[in-house]
DNA sequence: ATATCGATTATCT
DNA sequence: GATAATCGATATG
């Protein structure tokens, strides 16, 4: 029962393998309503979720393993704090969907919304277990194979992970996670973690002593 | 194993 | 003009 989709929990080192193509295609999006939450609630059940872009011999995969939740207008360290600007404002519109920034002028970060509309809210997408595709992540990535046998440096870190998804802002801000034929979608396998780790989000200044960090304990994917 | 630093641009003060 | 939700390279213990 090793690489079975089927099951609904797992260990924290062995989160079921690899996953085809066809049955990651078959698996359910995770709805709306799931995202019109407060993103302290949203964050942690994000974890043990697969993200997926494209489909057939192309499909990319990754289980999410690390998130960190962004509270919107009032929470200093994110970047609807002070309100709606060109940049953020997909974070103002409907819950479920991708914002994507550029960060230091060269890495691309990947969130998502949620709330409702006009309530600014997001969870950044920190690290990935890579369950499909991991060639062409690694050569979106442009590391050998031979190195991406690491378990942390094909997916682990947000700028790593738009990397090897080739996640950037002009293709992919705004689409939309929860349509079943969205480039960028979000599947449920029935996957749950057996323990959270709550912690300090990291490489912020604003506001860095919040437990807003959440990552799936001894999973050898998460970024540090 | 940990520390420091440079890259490069959007956004805000 | 300063700062930033980062990474990879380099240096040093």
């Amino acid at each position: 029962m090793r690489n079975s989709s089927l099951r609904s929990r797992g260990t924290s080192r062995d989160t079921g393998g690899l996953l085809r193509p066809e049955l990651l295609a078959r698996l359910p999006v995770v709805a709306r309503g799931f995202y019109d939450r407060d993103p302290r609630r949203v964050a942690p059940a994000l974890l043990g979720k697969i993200l997926v872009r494209g489909s057939g011999a192309r499909t990319l995969a990754g289980r999410i393993v690390e998130v960190e939740a962004y509270l919107g207008t009032g929470d200093l360290a994110a970047h609807a704090a002070f309100g709606l600007t060109p940049r953020n404002a997909v974070l103002f519109g409907p819950p479920g969907h991708a914002y994507v920034y550029l960060t230091y002028g060269l890495h691309f970060c990947l969130n998502t919304s949620c709330m409702p509309r006009g309530d600014a809210g997001c969870v950044l997408f920190r690290a990935l277990e890579p369950l499909a595709g991991l060639a062409a992540m690694a050569s979106g990535r442009g590391i050998s194979h031979f190195q991406s046998r690491n378990p942390r440096v094909l997916a682990g870190g947000p700028a790593r992970l738009c990397q090897a998804f080739a996640i950037t802002r002009p293709r992919d801000n705004g689409k939309d996670f929860t349509s079943k034929r969205s480039d960028l979608r979000i599947v449920d396998d029935g996957f749950v973690p057996e323990k959270i780790v709550v912690g300090k989000r990291i490489g912020i200044t604003k506001s860095p002593e919040l437990p807003l960090r959440f990552y799936i304990a001894g999973s050898e994917f998460v970024s540090r």
